[in-house]
RNA sequence: GGCCCGUUGGUCAAGUGGUUAAGACACCGCCCUUUCACGGCGGUAACAUGGGUUCGAGUCCCGUACGGGUCACCA
């Protein structure tokens, strides 16, 4: 039989004990966080057992087909990092990859699968099968397993006829199954709950329930990742499993990652896909640091953790049995604590497009600015708002000048500005430690505390109340004459707030 | 509605019969500081609920409530 000879060549192919993992999106969308975190996960156990990660393209439902999903799927876990070991592009020993390429494959396990009694063909139209029926308000539908009791002198009419089918898994009517998941435990049903559900669909491809056992079983899958909501067709999954006489893969379901209390994570609400939360500022180390622990916790106090120390330290034990509802605020922490962590070099790389937004004045070094920003940016796109002063002078209100704490007010500022200003025009080296020795030296003379003269400069030179730097750094970056020149709109300002 | 699963602070969560019920984010206060931030210190805040079992229950059992999933020729 054809399966022998496929099974064979697999187990040759493939390594006795070797872990085997597979993240099988189906192209039709994008990739939200919830699939990140699912890949992850998949990623992480093959990972941490020594075995191979492997992506399958499940793209049987030719309707739902999404141009272009394919290649946000290999972009995203390309950028995150999550290579696969075997897939549609980069090959494998037991391919192809891609269901629809695999589709001669699945009949014939059908096939056999009637021949053995677990499944048998159903020639009902689509509108016969859906027995339905009112309760209180809710329908259930349950196929009745007419097409089950066709004798066979009826089921070859109906072929001679030329008549459409689909093959049904035939589900026992009594007893019960218990299925095994890693983070559930056992979890057992009874049969007559579980519908006879359609193995191979009218056009001949196979639903998704089938595709995936024979697909799974067949490229030596070990570890079934995927999400709860498969949590209840799973002991469906046994039935097969078990009538084809093949061993069943260890199941672990995930939980899903909401937006908040009721709703999963969707595209329709718009939240965030990952490349979405690129886009908004963060960055991927951030996100897929932030995505492991959403419904996963690692042993010990550690939370910052690279791919790489995650490959290490992933445990399904960790996993969570309930939801986890997705924090942005955490995530911008996450993303901080990887901005002020990053090689500086690198920041200025990333930092500089989005300082260039509004900073165009080419006399201003982006990468001395990109310094100060890096401990006190939170997510990349607020930086444009907050370095624009640099390009030019912003309108301001006198009030600015006005600090409570360093009983700092116009008139004070007046004075000060008025002081500190020929200081500056003196100064030759236009350092941080020359200007710094300016400004202090002349608060030491005038025996008020420093904040009483970098105040009003600050504000001179900056117009605004909060800036990424100190008035030593701003005015360095500036340069000496925009820098003066700043100070004379100020003091012309508070002189004419005085009059 | 049936079936399955879940429920520790606002959020992520530790906890596997005996703990003052961790930690992180957020929030608040103080310190540091030329602003903001960073950093340091401190604080508010939780075992859904009712019954059992037990010397003892967040941990075990049952009910209730609430929430999630599923009930497609979608995945």
């Amino acid at each position: 039989m054809k399966d022998e000879t496929w099974f064979d060549d697999m187990e040759r192919r493939i390594p006795k004990g070797e872990v085997r993992t597979r993240f099988a999106p189906s192209p039709t969308g994008y990739m939200h966080v919830g699939n990140l975190r699912t890949a992850l996960y998949t990623y992480l156990i093959a990972r941490r057992g020594g075995g191979k990660f492997i992506l399958r393209i499940e793209d049987t439902d030719q309707g739902r087909y999404v141009e272009g999903a394919e290649e946000a799927i290999y972009q995203t876990l390309r950028q995150c990092g999550l290579t696969h070991d075997e897939g549609p592009d980069v090959g494998g020993p037991v391919g192809p990859y891609v269901q629809t390429e695999r589709r001669g494959l699945y009949g014939e396990y059908a096939e056999r699968l009637i021949a053995r009694g677990h499944a048998y063909r159903c020639f009902c139209e689509k509108s016969e099968t859906e027995a339905e029926e009112a309760v209180e308000g809710a329908s259930i539908r349950k196929y009745d397993g007419r097409c089950s009791r066709l004798s066979a002198a009826e089921i070859q009419a109906n072929l001679d006829a030329g008549k459409p089918y689909v093959i049904r898994q035939k589900i026992p009517t009594e007893g019960k199954t218990t299925f095994h998941d890693e983070i559930f435990g056992d979890i057992t049903v009874e049969n007559d709950s579980l519908d006879d559900q359609v193995l191979i669909k009218r056009d001949g491809l196979p639903t998704y329930n089938f595709a995936n056992v024979v697909d799974d079983h067949l490229m030596g899958i070990t570890h079934v990742v995927r999400g709860t909501e498969y949590l209840s067709s799973a002991p469906k999954y046994n039935l097969l499993y078990e009538g084809f006489g093949w061993e069943i893969p260890k199941y672990i379901h995930c939980s899903p990652v909401m937006r908040d209390q009721h709703n999963k994570m969707s595209k329709r609400h718009g939240d965030p896909s990952y490349e979405d939360l690129i886009a908004q500022g963060y960055v991927t180390e951030a996100v897929v640091n932030y995505v492991a622990l959403l419904g996963w916790a690692p042993g010990g106090e550690q939370e910052i953790f690279t791919l790489a120390e995650l490959e290490k330290a992933f445990d399904i034990h960790g996993l969570s049995k309930s939801p986890a509802i997705f924090d942005i605020a955490k995530l911008r922490y996450f993303n901080s604590a990887y901005l002020r962590a990053m090689e500086p070099s690198r920041f200025v790389a990333i930092a500089e497009p989005y300082i260039r937004q509004t900073v165009k004045n080419p006399e201003i070094d982006p990468a001395q600015v990109a310094a100060l920003l890096q401990q006190r940016c939170e997510v990349l796109t607020e930086i444009p708002e907050k370095v624009d002063f640099f390009d030019a002078l912003p309108d301001y209100d006198v009030a600015l000048y006005t600090n409570k704490k360093s009983k700092t007010d116009a008139a004070v500022s007046l004075e000060m500005l008025r002081a500190v200003r020929p200081l500056l025009a003196a100064l030759d080296d236009w350092t941080d430690e020359a200007l710094l020795a300016a400004m202090v030296g002349l608060a030491e003379r005038l025996a008020v505390k420093n904040a009483k003269v970098m105040w009003p400069v600050r504000i001179s030179v900056a117009g605004k109340a909060v800036t990424p730097g100190g008035a030593v750094e701003l005015c360095r970056i500036l340069g000496k004459d925009e820098t003066l020149r700043r100070m004379d709109v100020g003091i012309a300002m508070l002189e004419g707030a005085r009059s």
